[in-house]
DNA sequence: AAAATTATGTCAATAAGGCTGACATAATTT
DNA sequence: AAATTATGTCAGCCTTATTGACATAATTTT
């Protein structure tokens, strides 16, 4: 009978009653989809991680061979700006990874104060590894909802992003304008 | 003219040797949809990180609060379950909010060993504050993109979860068959 | 040519948030 | 009475991030 609405106005009772009422039931927020990301993006994250820990390498790792991998020859600053990180937390990151022999540095050929950062064959192949599984739980969400929704759901997701940052991502090959599909 | 197909075949010639075609040219792997949701997640959450800056917290608090506001009365084992992170994580995080009066803890009526969880009035007033922005950002995305593909995404974020995590999630209200907006 | 700026690297200290293992307590179940 | 369960806590460790300071080399500006 006693609303968590009556309740949050008798706050000056007793500021440290329980409320029993599920947040959600009286406001106009989206909290499914809220959750859903949460989950969704969990578990997504879940399958590389567990291949990672094989190689002794953390999340971090995952990202810099990642996007290194889809734009061969990016300089550090680039990276930065996409990882949006500080460049002390991607220089331990990034020495492993090269000591490792899964991204070589290349001085820049205009500018030789910048390194060029690539991928070798042992790098494309763990990021490849590592984007499989993810791929498949993709490819299977996508099917159980119909193959259809694809433009919707990407649509939706783009439109998470903040705005100044879509053409960045457009720009990945794959994306909406991307240089990669050209006939040469 | 020189694929990086051609490249991961001479592997053996020069290990060393920097891949310069992206990843995503020959391989039939959903890079799209993973970089947009790692992209949308990253932007997604910063809307409350600021907020939590201001109270001292972070998102392990953020993802309490949350739980325990959508949840009331949940026990300390079933927060852990839905988190999936250990006791001794949880703890410090837990009492801190307790502590600052935005989580109360109840004995069990039945089990008096367990802890039920409740947020306060504060706590019930912080999680919305930091719900608020998030659920801006996705009514936003859903305008943008049509709102007639909110039952599309919906099903693409929920597919994205482990199968075995569905039906928890379903269970909350406004899930799909969640106690809560039953007519009384 | 000298000075300023830029790109990168590195050292040191700090913090958040997770982990494991071990142990304590109280309450419940066997 | 003994075993199990739910929770809490101590101690130590790891990863990933932070800031600030400083070093080096290369480029641009003056």
């Amino acid at each position: 009978m006693e609303s968590d609405a009556t309740d949050m106005a008798n706050a000056t009772e007793n500021p440290e009653k329980p409320l029993r009422t599920p947040l959600g039931t009286d406001e106009d927020i989206d909290l499914r989809i809220i959750e859903l990301l949460f989950f969704a993006y969990r578990d997504f994250t879940s399958d590389p991680d567990e291949i990672l820990d094989g190689y002794g390498f953390g999340r971090a790792h995952h990202r810099v061979l990642h996007f290194v991998n889809r734009m061969p020859g990016l300089t550090v600053a680039e990276l930065l700006d996409v990882l949006k990180i500080t460049k002390q937390s991607l220089a331990r990151v990034l020495k492993q990874l090269v000591d490792t022999g899964y991204i070589v540095q290349v001085p820049g050929p205009q500018d030789r104060r910048q390194r060029e950062l690539y991928p070798t064959v042992r790098g494309r192949q763990l990021s490849l590894a590592l984007a499989t599984p993810q791929s498949r739980r993709i490819r299977r969400a996508l099917q159980e909802c119909g193959r259809s929704e694809r433009a919707a759901i990407e649509c939706f997701l783009r439109a998470m992003v903040n705005p100044d940052r879509r053409s960045q991502i457009d720009r990945l090959p794959g994306g909406r304008n991307g240089a990669g599909e050209e006939d040469e």
